[in-house]
DNA sequence: TGCTAATCGAGACGGTACGTCTAGTCTTTTT
DNA sequence: AAAAAGACTAGACGTACCGTCTCGATTAGCA
């Protein structure tokens, strides 16, 4: 761990020793004692480090949160050659990655902190917008092979898809299971109507029942 | 507002105008000093409560703002007879309820609060299974019309639509107009696929089965 | 102990199983929590009562400490026939009663509390100006006896052996064994016997009494 | 006074003008409040200081108290090569000393507090075991020059004459004049001396003359 | 080689809020 | 009329963090 106590300053420049010794212990902090008890004066404890050394270089607990989330943070955007299955794949491997790694903590105490901090919140909207971007490009991928309409809007499905996961981390509910992720993404994809035909459980059932429209 | 200097107790028994008091203050606070701001010992001040009478009522800050919020909550869901004007009316008096009172803000405060507080997050799951129970029952109503698929999840539609919802309030983009929110919608109900017909297992497959619209 | 879970009001006028079981509840509490633990809402708690049936009673925390002391204190002045016995009698009673009954923990309270309240100053110093009164009269009848020199000011002689008597309690010293004590006394004693042979007064008026064992 | 708005921290050591405003503080409240309102909170608001940079020197009110006695306490014992002169001469600048400073009731409230708070007896106790010690040492010498018998317990008198002065403090009777605590202090000292015989005047001429059990 | 400047751990500082405790007052209900 | 019950405002308790500050030590890079 970071826990180096012999660290001192290696001249006039920042010491990357500490950097990473804090960006840890923060980690470890927010893991341990939750989000409630995170806080600077914690990290600094835990990393031996000075409240200043966090300071000078994190000008907010959220910068800090947002660090350590970005070291984590490795969700890729299958290309399945199927919308469908590239929605459902990005789905569990980011539930999967919230849940078996500590980011998901991270990333909710991101956005807890982002409801009282304004700038945390212009971050975090930033940050949104440019992932809401990455994942509709998959959507867009889909637009070239004609899988999807060319009037979608993208970035509104990449939000919807993304909605669905930030209300599960942020409820705990990262535990559901594949069937419900692809029906939701189904949902969307296909819609819900009655005469929007395909049953998807059907369909997964290898039998079709064509509601309407059908004629002769 | 609740300033009753005067006020007492008024016998063994809760005084309404002092619980009236703090819930007033502890909306005021929230509205002027934001999340941030907002603390037991500002709203004792604002209310001119002691500390111990807020502890009596409300175990944790979190229990205090949800009262404040169901106190202003007032969201309907309307039966137009149509599942698409029911769920667009839905998120627009979601959305200005939210922007135009204080419990947008509220709401915000509760979701952060739950992060760090495991019973707040206990309370607020179970207010949201019970809210998307509700939601759903507008699908329900499009079932029983005939407008959407029998064996369609309402929950999970519920979830979708409101994840939608809770990610716009917890990144200040409330402001999304109708057509935004007409479009996710009916992204939903419809499907997004190129003409609403495609077969999932047979692009799966690598072909593409035309299911709808089929002529002869 | 006090502690009748079924008490009730006996009409208009004072109920005084309640009167007990408060005074039995302040020294239960004095004696299990100490001065620092002694609060009206402990006695309160422990004797089942309201706190104002205890605020319509005694007007202040010492006016209670005083009435339970008041109940306890039994120390009386022996008259042996000779004032060292008596005073040293007096010390050894008074020094047993406080270390064996709670009055000792009582008493230190009231003068703890005396500090901080005047009026409970008042009744103090009222109180202790009666006791050494009292106390006194063992001069007195000493003097009569011409063991003692009659220009002696016998309250000032209470006060010093008060005093002594005080300051052990307040540091808690009351361990004193009966030679300690009656080595005090017998300093005090033998500067005011008969044949101590000096009168102070006299001295100050430049001319000395001689009062004994001086031949030729 | 010590509203020394712009004080800070002057590093990762103890800064002496917060000390000293605290210590000024505290003396301050204590004379314009009274032990009643003698808080940690009060001397804090009174001081400009924080409550933890209180807490981080003074681990108890009595401890605070205590550094504010003994800032103030400057008693000395004469040597007027007299014991009855030295002891009226401690009596009379300790009398004035509490009366006409802050001091007496600073010493007050110790003990006060010392009834309510087990290790600021021990303190108390130790301080005051000491002063004993030094005041028993105007006996000593006493002895040294033949005015007091060599089996004389020193601190057993320089506990009795403190006794006085403590209960003297304690029942607000600071006002006695110079022939009441030297009527006190004779009668101590006429049992004290070498034969129960000597003249005080005349030791004070520098000559003894024998008074009692003379022959011939 | 010696000086300057930035960085480090450390921890004190003035503050604010926490959640609990007690003070003393008040009113209703019960006897 | 008095007691029980318990709520009320008020404010102190001692603790945890906040974000800032100053210190003395350390070391790179410039002179």
């Amino acid at each position: 761990m970071g826990l180096d106590p012999g660290r001192r300053s290696i001249g006039a420049r920042r010491n990357p020793d500490s950097a990473d010794a804090i960006l840890d212990a923060a980690e470890a902090v927010l893991v341990e004692a939750g989000y409630s008890g995170f806080s600077i004066e914690a990290v600094a404890r835990r990393a031996r480090a000075g409240k200043p050394t966090i300071y000078r270089w994190w000008p907010s607990k959220a910068a800090l949160l947002f660090d350590v989330y970005q070291r984590l943070k490795r969700v890729d955007h299958p290309d399945t050659g199927n919308l469908e299955d590239d929605l459902v794949g990005f789905l569990k491997s980011l539930f999967s990655h919230w849940r078996e790694t500590s980011s998901g903590s991270i990333f909710r105490s991101l956005i807890a902190e982002a409801q009282s901090d304004a700038t945390v919140a212009a971050v975090l909207a930033e940050y949104t917008k440019g992932r809401h971007a990455h994942t509709g490009q998959m959507v867009e991928r889909a637009k070239a092979r004609g899988e999807v309409a060319a009037d979608v809007d993208a970035t509104l499905v990449a939000d919807l898809v993304a909605s669905f996961a930030w209300t599960h981390l942020l409820t705990n509910r990262l535990d559901a299971d594949e069937t419900t992720l692809r029906r939701a993404v189904g949902y969307v994809l296909k819609g819900i109507e009655a005469d929007g035909s395909v049953d998807p459980a059907a369909v997964r059932r290898g039998r079709r029942r064509v509601i309407g429209r059908v004629t002769g």
